[in-house]
DNA sequence: GCATTGATCTTCT
DNA sequence: GAAGATCAATGCA
């Protein structure tokens, strides 16, 4: 849990992730994830600019749940690694549900399909239940309601540039389990949306 | 299949 | 005021 931040996030893969929550549990193996760095030269990450009031918990003790709102919708879920006030943090972006796949799917109707359940960040936490009110939790604490565990290594880890950022996209710091089916969307950048997506920010002024 | 668009919080300019 | 670590519904081929 603790060294740079690109060195632990590829051995974050594998492991699961498992929330216990009154409607039940549910486990996920992780199958990607993304490396964000406090230290200054990472301009995408939320702590490059400080402690702010969404970002704190990112400086915290390693092993704590980040958890912060994004694009007015959706919730997105961190791993802080690293040293108290690194602010290092490993985004998890997908992952394969192992346990309590029934829970996923009722709190995810939209999911055709189980590869579906937890593609993609926003989509994770909402498969585990996890939110707001998670901020900051222990994640190596037994009594914890959302725990991470070890499990088994990929057999083979693939990195390449990061997801839906414009800054440092040079860095190849997203991580992902070769050949996982859970991150096939994901293509590596240029080639898919990533890139080439324009004046994207439409809608409000069209009032007639 | 693929491209477009709405939703609407946090932070910075 | 504008952009961002996004997703899902819609329209068109």
């Amino acid at each position: 849990m603790l060294g740079p931040v690109d060195v632990v996030a590829p051995s974050l893969l594998g492991c699961w992730v498992v929330t216990d929550r009154p409607e039940g549990q549910v486990a996920l193996r992780l199958t990607e994830v993304e490396a964000y760095s406090g230290e200054g030269q990472d301009p995408a990450s939320h702590a490059h600019r400080g402690p702010t009031p969404r970002a704190e918990i990112m400086f915290g003790p390693p092993g704590r749940l980040y958890v912060y709102f994004s694009y007015g919708v959706h919730w997105c879920a961190n791993v802080v690694v690293g040293p108290e006030g690194r602010g290092s943090a490993v985004l998890l972006r997908a992952g394969d549900i192992v346990l309590g796949e029934e829970v996923a799917r009722a709190r995810r109707p939209a999911a055709r399909v189980a590869r579906d359940l937890a593609r993609g960040p926003a989509r994770l936490t909402q498969a585990l239940g996890i939110g707001p009110y998670d901020r900051g939790l222990d994640l190596l604490a037994p009594e914890s309601p959302v725990r991470l565990h070890h499990g088994s290594a990929p057999a083979t880890v693939s990195a390449g540039p990061r997801v839906g950022i414009s800054q440092a996209t040079e860095l190849p710091w997203r991580f992902w389990e070769t050949g996982a089916p859970s991150v096939s969307v994901f293509r590596a950048g240029g080639t898919g949306r990533g890139g080439k997506r324009p004046g994207r920010r439409a809608g409000q002024d069209g009032a007639p």
